[in-house]
RNA sequence: GGGCGCGUAGCUCAGCUGGUUAGAGCGCGCGGUUCACAUCCGCGAGGUCACAGGUUCGAGUCCUGUCGCGCCCA
């Protein structure tokens, strides 16, 4: 084996191995329970960032875990067809060729789109590979298949029949750079600097009088059907009822009184542009207001809009303005800063429009999905996300679901050129009105991407057919994915399970924060701060990438990725790499007994150091159970670091080593030891790192041909005596290298010792050739006792728990500096015995707190006495010698 | 305007049910070529846990308020 693990080269045949022989797929552990993820599929026209290595790590990590853990685990990948951005790719390519999408027609266009999309597909997979995702890729699904395509239109069609999808004029989001219908939420509202501007409308038939009005978009009042102000506002009483003037375009339009009028914003008197402005349009629906578009598809204004026809909106407005101005209709501007709302994908200002759409009714898919959010059947990770969740749910509105694109699920609602049937079907392809038989055309539009997302639970399984998986794996287990697509995926998911299936899509919603650049920014291909994985993977490789990506993150909480981060998680696996070549050659020399799931727990007359480290193993291999099971992965991981690096590094290897030389009892014994705690360590990192363990734990003593299939491991007892003496031999060795730094005793050389226990002297004794070699004493001249001890001038004392050490090293130590010394140490330890005590004199924290507590109080009280009472005798006597 | 999160060592962050002297990685200082590892080892320095109150025997942790930064919704 090699001095450092080099993960490049042996990653991708490690994967390919595991992929054919069938580990990826639930059928593995055909008698588990299913443990079910439903990956977030990844954009088809996206590169790989680390957002999905982040997904992908801690979605690994689960299905990982509970795929040793004996279930059925079933990670299902996919891609998404990304509607508009899918498109937008699309249009650009050939725009190279001088054609728009027009030029070749919808079907030629969507053939292209296609093509596009075929050469993209099997990216996904292989980039997904790279990472290690051990999902299974036979099914993996693309939201354009035949079977996800025909889940959405018999989704569209349940609820069409149903009356929960209609078709109306109502105001939506229109972007004018994709043409399209938005949803609410593919809307950004970014707070820009503007004006106000202040308008004055006269009053009709009273020449002289008029009412000034506020506006932040002055180009908006060419569509004004009404002014109206509040029914208690004493300004303009008279005026409600009467009619206005409109600027420009010398329209009438009537003063109405509308609860919904602010009377301290600006006048108290506001334009009304029912087709142009959310709140507008429900005044005007209370008034029966007439609204007029003035907009076309482009952006362009349309003839409504009069003298400014065929201007783009954005244009027109300084040319209204200016028009307002020489009419003298222009009466104030002021700097003002509002929200205003852009378009997700590609950033144009949303235009605000009455429009002929489809939308889904919210109200009654709304309704289980807030309830099992408040039962609790729903939980979130972190649990706050919930109120987020529930916020959004309680204040939904319907949701407009028809984009006027070619590329997507084609809405499945054909009309009848004939006698005007308007038909609604599963069917791929109508071929003539039922009613009458004649000509039918579909409609143009296709759906919302998110549409078919909301049934990605379900429909990667087969839905509607009733097939072995959707009966064995749905519903899924944990959703984990972004925060930021908590509304785009998982709230939607979680109402049409509820419709579709009757029952919640995942019980456990988990969601990670977005990791951000060393300088906590945003990645984005615009600032060039992106962090390709792709890259990092292939100087770290991947399992360092996931170990960073893990262990520094917490749920919902963004995080900072730094190379210096993934550099020493690389070097976390390269220590193991190293821990594992030497326990080779321990375990190599002797035949290491194993059980049926690996190495066997040793057994008999352990040596301290052994009894220790499986106590500790125990314990860690509990917390990451317990932490695995509240989501804590990253918490999990650090301790796991720690555990190997630590304490089975830096203190049982180095131990170990005096009885690897020592009888072939011992070297049994440690090398049953070490491969029976390493192969266990291995198991529990590897759904953190699992190119890595896989590597290390096949070259250790193993039962199975891979640990990505090997047993979880349970944990033993913990053995608390085991603990608490080689703490106190560890804590000892702490000290004595810390004397020996301090008093500048050369660092290589073999001192001469006496150790003192009052208790337990049998610790020190029965360890001491370990005790030799970690705090580098000379063996020939130690010796340990259970007297006091009776240092000679020169001497340095090291004062432990309950033993003291005494290294004689006359003439090697100036006195003075060994006072210093001791004197830090008595300061500490009289701090440490006043601490106690303002405890313990607390006659009300000895009462009430739990005798545990108080205990270690007492315990550490007695403690510092002694210690006090060591130095300061070893100070006098240095106090007479000087 | 409503809601949420964050503020802990020079930097990046842990600290899960309140309980000894608040931890890690990186960085920093000193020392180390002992036959796993310099992608390493040993020793160390460094924190009024944003601020102010409160609850409690005990608060980084719970409550209230203030300040700063960020996010979401409207």
């Amino acid at each position: 084996m090699p001095a450092a693990f080099d993960p490049i080269g042996i990653e991708q045949p490690m994967y390919q191995r595991w992929k054919d022989a069938g580990y990826f797929a639930p059928e593995i552990n055909p008698d588990g329970e299913p443990f079910v993820i439903v990956m977030p599929p990844p954009n088809v026209t996206g590169e790989l960032h680390v957002g999905h290595a982040l997904f992908v790590s801690l979605q690994d990590l689960m299905i990982r875990w509970r795929r040793m853990s004996g279930d059925a685990a079933l990670w299902t990948p996919g891609a998404d067809h990304a509607g508009i951005a899918g498109q937008w790719v699309v249009e650009r390519l050939i725009a190279q060729e001088g054609l728009t999408r027009h030029d070749l027609g919808r079907e030629a266009f969507v053939e292209r789109v296609w093509e596009y999309m075929d050469r993209l597909r099997y990216r996904i997979e292989e980039q997904t590979s790279i990472l290690g995702a051990s999902c299974d890729w036979n099914r993996y699904t693309f939201t354009m298949d035949a079977g996800p395509s025909r889940a959405v239109r018999t989704v569209f069609k349940h609820l069409f029949d149903k009356g929960l999808i209609y078709r109306g004029s109502r105001l939506i989001s229109w972007c004018p750079r994709c043409m399209t219908a938005l949803s609410d939420l593919e809307v950004v509202h970014k707070e820009v600097e503007s004006h106000l501007w202040s308008l004055a409308y006269p009053v009709d038939g009273e020449p002289g009088r008029s009412i000034v009005v506020a506006t932040t978009r002055p180009e908006t009042m060419l569509g004004d059907t009404a002014v109206a102000v509040h029914p208690d506002d004493e300004r303009y009483q008279d005026l409600i009822g009467k009619s206005l003037i409109l600027p420009i375009l010398g329209r009438l339009i009537p003063v109405v009184a509308d609860e919904a009028v602010d009377r301290e914003f600006g006048s108290g008197a506001v334009k009304v542009t029912p087709a142009h402005d959310p709140n507008d349009f429900e005044i005007g629906k209370r008034h029966d207001l007439p609204a007029i578009v003035i907009l076309n598809p482009d952006g362009t204004l349309n003839a409504s809009a009069g003298p400014f026809e065929g201007m783009q909106i954005g244009p027109a407005r300084a040319a209204v303005v200016e028009r307002l101005e020489a009419d003298g209709a222009l009466v104030g501007i002021v700097p003002h800063s509002h929200a205003v709302g852009h378009c997700d994908r590609c950033g144009t200002v949303v235009q605000p429009t009455i429009s002929e759409q489809w939308f889904v009714s919210m109200d009654s898919l709304a309704a289980p999905a807030i309830e099992a959010a408040r039962s609790g059947e729903l939980q979130f990770v972190p649990e706050r996300f919930k109120g987020v969740y529930l916020n959004w749910m309680e204040n939904i509105h319907d949701w407009c679901i028809s984009r006027q694109l070619w590329w997507g699920h084609r809405i499945p609602v054909w009309y009848c050129q004939s006698c005007g049937e308007m038909i609604v079907t599963v069917e791929e392809h109508l071929e003539s009105c039922p009613s009458c038989g004649g000509l039918v055309e579909q409609d143009p539009d296709v759906l919302d991407t998110w549409f078919s997302s909301g049934l990605w639970p379900f429909s990667t399984l087969g839905w509607p057919d009733d097939t072995a998986d959707l009966r064995r794996y749905y519903p899924s287990d944990v959703m984990e994915t972004g925060y930021e697509i908590l509304f785009f995926w998982v709230a939607r998911m979680v109402f049409f399970g509820l419709e579709i299936m009757g029952e919640l899509p995942f019980h456990t919603v988990y969601l990670h924060g977005t990791v951000r650049d060393t300088d906590g920014l945003k990645m984005s291909k615009t600032k060039g701060n992106v962090l390709d994985p792709t890259e990092i993977t292939a100087t770290y490789g991947a399992d360092a990438l996931r170990f960073a990506l893990v262990t520094q993150g917490s749920p919902g909480l963004d995080m900072r990725l730094s190379m210096t981060l993934v550099e020493s998680s690389r070097n976390f696996i390269n220590k193991m790499w190293n821990a594992t070549r030497f326990a080779l050659r321990a375990i190599d020399e002797v035949a290491v007994e194993m059980a049926a799931d690996g190495p066997a727990r040793p057994t008999g007359d352990l040596a301290l150091a052994d009894r220790w480290i499986i106590s500790r193993l125990d314990s860690v291999t509990q917390n990451v159970d317990r932490l695995f099971g509240s989501y804590l992965f990253g918490e999990a991981g650090r301790q796991l670091r720690e555990f190997v690096w630590s304490e089975l590094c830096d203190w049982y290897i180095e131990a170990a080593k005096v009885r690897m030389r020592g009888t072939d009892a011992e070297k049994q014994q440690v090398a049953q030891t070490l491969a029976y705690v390493l192969e266990r360590s291995m198991r529990l990192l590897h759904p953190f790192m699992p190119f890595a363990t896989e590597a290390m734990w096949l070259s250790l003593p193993h039962q199975g041909e891979s640990v990505m299939v090997a047993s979880w491991p349970a944990p033993g007892t913990p053995d608390k005596e085991a603990e608490t003496d080689w703490n106190r031999l560890s804590d000892l060795v702490v000290k004595i290298r810390n004397a020996r730094a301090e008093t500048g005793i050369e660092a290589g050389k073999w001192i001469p010792a006496s150790i003192h226990a009052s208790t337990k002297p049998v610790v020190f004794a029965d360890s001491s050739r370990e005790l030799v070699a970690l705090a580098r004493l000379d063996a020939e001249a130690l010796e340990i006792t259970c007297g006091a001890a009776a240092p000679a001038d020169g001497d340095i004392v090291v004062v432990g728990e309950d033993v003291v050490a005494i290294l004689p090293l006359s003439g090697l130590v100036d006195v003075n500096e060994e006072r210093e010394r001791l004197q830090k140490d008595l300061e500490e330890a009289k701090l440490e015995k006043s601490r106690a005590e303002a405890q313990l004199g607390n006659a009300s924290f000895v009462e009430r707190a739990p005798a545990q507590v108080v205990q270690v109080q007492r315990d550490r009280l007695a403690g510092a006495i002694d210690k006090i009472a060591v130095l300061n005798a070893r100070l006098d006597e240095l106090a007479r010698l000087s």
